[in-house]
DNA sequence: CGCGTCAATAAGCGATGGTTATGCTGACCC
DNA sequence: GGGTCAGCATAACCATCGCTTATTGACGCG
């Protein structure tokens, strides 16, 4: 039973003619009757009567011609599932992401893929790096987009360094400068965020090695609160430039350029299983928006 | 796209190891790895990530899979419809069949036939032969049952001889006697039955052909009254042999036969279109019960 | 009664898909 | 860290299958 033959038989039986199908089909005439004959022996069941003005379905081929449909219907729609699929028109896009990434990298980029692909289903979960990584393992999500983590299953691929940033507030001294040496933030208030976030130890570190011991230190859990904060002139901070978009091109918060550190950067990347293959579709299109000079 | 490529790539995606689907398919490893590569390229799209240990199911390779299967299964499926329809183990079987055929012929056969094939639906239509024919033309039934019609898209079978029989009751004089001359009916009161029946018009023309008057005749519609009323010895009458077989084995009617009369024979037949075909399944296994000596 | 339609058949040829044999890569194990 | 094993890819060769062209044959129809 070979797919030739079904359609050679379905469209026998819907033009109710061996010559008609074989033009149907863009064969000719003995090749059409030769697949009818295979699929008869095969079956050992005619299917049609031979009459003097064409062909009519026997019992048997009644019987058959549904099935024959169907079968092809599905491969149809198998066709045109995997063409929809690779074109990233419909499907599935469900991301893990890393807090700073969901609330500050993911909205521009979301809101882009959105508008060229407006009937795939989206679903984002936010949670720190290791947690993504868990969900990308656990097939929860298609793609996580964290800080890089290495695990012999995960793939990682590279968007785009995330920087740390000095920020200040448009009346600070600082901000007509443009550039400070490190070591004058010691007679600074500094505000840092997120203990938990690995952007402390990096911020942290920093300061160490430079001997620097600021004046005060805020903690805080969020990078909002801390931007509002520098924005009001409690103090500088280090921030990620990711999460400065808005507020330096408004001209809220103004970076600062630190005179001998070297710049604090952290690789953005993608994480994928490696068993999941080349990325098609909706993640394959989301990935290059992600890698896109527009992102972040 | 072909039936061997996607049960190739579904026991691939089954098993997770080209080697392995090869050994399900009694077909050598390349070959499963060429028929992959064929699909992969005609879709253009990679199916399986190869790992190091074996093969995993891309986001294409899920999309494409639960349409495949579901094509094959239709296909499974086509070929066990066609075996059960050619075992007639089920199936529709649409009857039509003359009024005397209905009542004295089919009961038995479409016992033995519904022991045979419980699971079959069963449908029988009564009307008179050129009734029959036109729900055989029409297709409500696969097959009639009644006296030779000719059509042009109309073939006939032959199944049996009917015959019609002189009956009396076990008192009747003639009981005994076992035969009796036609024109000893004269002297007799006859019992026609159905004046619309083809009957009516042969059992006439025998009696005027002998030049034989009856006593009295009475006439019926139907052939259980008559029946009784032979046995209740109010005449005799000429009754087609399949409607008696039962009174004629509890001897509550006595046949007769005729001196000198050419036995007064019926072919029935079974009636089928043309352009049907051979028969196939419970039709076929239903005319060859027909045609067994045991009906009648 | 020849013509037209339509399916079946014949013969030849090229493509396809199968087989055996072999290469390559990564994993696992002393 | 080198050897071995598992497992897929590749190469070369060959048989088969399915398509094409050409022809035959059956059957209505004008």
């Amino acid at each position: 039973m070979e797919l030739g033959q079904l359609e050679a038989f379905a469209e026998i039986a819907r033009l109710g003619n061996v010559s008609r199908a074989a033009e149907a089909l863009s064969v000719t005439q003995p090749a059409i009757t030769a697949r009818l004959r295979t699929l008869e022996a095969e079956l050992d069941t005619e299917l049609f009567v031979r009459g003097p003005r064409g062909m009519s379905l026997t019992d048997g081929g009644r019987a058959l011609l549904p099935y024959a449909q169907r079968a092809l219907a599905q491969l149809a729609d198998a066709r045109k599932a995997l063409t929809d699929l690779r074109s990233g028109r419909v499907g599935e896009l469900f991301i893990g992401a890393a807090p700073a990434v969901s609330t500050y990298v993911l909205p521009s980029v979301l809101k882009a893929f959105r508008e060229k692909h407006p009937d795939v289903r989206i679903g984002v979960s936010t949670g720190h790096t290791e947690e993504v990584l868990e969900m990308v393992l656990r097939r929860q999500v298609q793609l996580g987009v964290g800080r890089p983590i290495r695990h012999p299953d995960a793939e990682l691929i590279p968007l785009f360094d995330d920087e740390l940033l000095l920020v200040v507030s448009r009346h600070h001294p600082f901000a007509r400068r443009g550039r400070v040496r490190l070591e004058e933030l010691g007679t600074d208030h500094l505000i840092l965020f997120d203990r938990s976030s690995s952007y402390y130890e990096l911020t942290s570190s920093l300061m160490r090695q430079a001997g620097v011991v600021p004046e005060s230190v805020i903690e805080l859990d969020n990078v909002e609160a801390a931007k509002k904060m520098v924005a009001e002139g409690l103090g500088v901070a280090l921030l990620p430039r990711m999460a400065l978009a808005a507020e330096l091109r408004a001209r809220v918060l103004r970076p600062v350029g630190l005179i001998g550190a070297p710049p604090v950067r952290r690789p953005i990347v993608a994480i994928r299983r490696r068993d999941a293959g080349t990325a098609i579709g909706p993640v394959a299109d989301f990935l290059a928006l992600l890698q896109g000079p527009r992102a972040r």
